[in-house]
DNA sequence: ATGGTAGACACTCTA
């Protein structure tokens, strides 16, 4: 089984890039982020016609969130936590999360908040929604210590030094501060493993490259998106790629799909 | 090449 997790930048701006990419991959579970619609506009019949059932959830023309799967889709969930917060006053709720069960596989497509700065608002909620993020995992695995989860999608986080092409330029940035590698790193104590580094090690290994300043073609990107398994799933787990070639190229989106290949269990 | 990247939407916001 192959599963993937890919931050589109726009499901409609690049459809046909999209569906292509989705059709000749060969995958059986994808999780979208910034799918950037609401679930009216999001084009369900095209996926449909390639094999895939659908969840999306999008609230606005900010985020969204999909699960495409061919292994069945099940109990759909829009919030992994009544206690995940809202950013705003009044608060609003963000269209960020969307799970379901797919091929027996608990599957959360996640697009992480953006931090903007260290002193803006949207850092502690960042650092919030990731700490309840945790927190969930933390009861899922309690619950069933073999359940096999998989947490995918775009951390606006990158873990180590190793994870961007210079640490000296984002000095001062978020992505890379402490609370936000701690933040990342309390989920992986949590039980939620990255399976992806053991097949790609870096350092200069991205996941997402800037659209200005020609940051792919100079090799200058971040390693932001990532698929996190719980044990249950980690031991089933014999290969993964980074796709950078679909980073190429008009139209493409600025994040590169990653994918994982997963053993029967 | 007087720009700077891109997408949503309607003017400025988000990343």
């Amino acid at each position: 089984m192959r599963l993937a997790t890919w931050n589109v930048n726009s499901v409609r701006a690049r459809l046909d890039r999209v569906l292509a990419w989705v059709d000749r991959s060969d995958v059986d579970v994808v999780a979208l982020q910034e799918t950037k619609c609401k679930d009216e506009q999001f084009p369900t019949q095209a996926f449909e016609d390639l094999g895939y059932q659908v969840a999306h959830r999008g609230l606005s023309q900010w985020n969204g969130v999909a699960l495409l799967s061919r292994v069945g889709l099940e109990d759909v969930a829009t919030e992994f936590s009544p206690a995940v917060p809202h950013f705003g006053e009044p608060a609003a709720a963000e269209a960020r999360a969307i799970g379901a069960t797919c091929g027996g596989i608990r599957v959360w497509s996640l697009y992480v908040p953006n931090g903007r700065t260290l002193d803006d608002p949207h850092y502690l909620y960042k650092l919030r929604w990731l700490e309840v993020l945790r927190d969930a995992g933390r009861e899922w695995l309690a619950a069933d210590p073999e359940l096999p989860v998989a947490l995918v999608g775009d951390f606006n986080i990158a873990p180590t030094d190793d994870d961007v092409w210079d640490p000296a330029f984002f000095e001062g940035s978020t992505h890379v501060s402490g609370p936000e590698r701690e933040a990342f790193a309390a989920l992986v104590e949590a039980g939620f493993a990255d399976v992806v580094r053991p097949f790609t090690p870096g350092p200069g290994v991205f996941t997402y490259w800037d659209y200005q300043q020609l940051r792919f073609a100079k090799r200058q990107g971040m390693r932001i998106d990532f698929v996190l398994g719980s044990p249950g799933l980690a031991r089933r787990v014999s290969g993964a790629t980074i796709d950078r070639e679909e980073r190429k190229g008009k139209g493409a989106s600025d994040h590169a799909p990653v994918v994982v290949e997963l053993d029967a269990p």
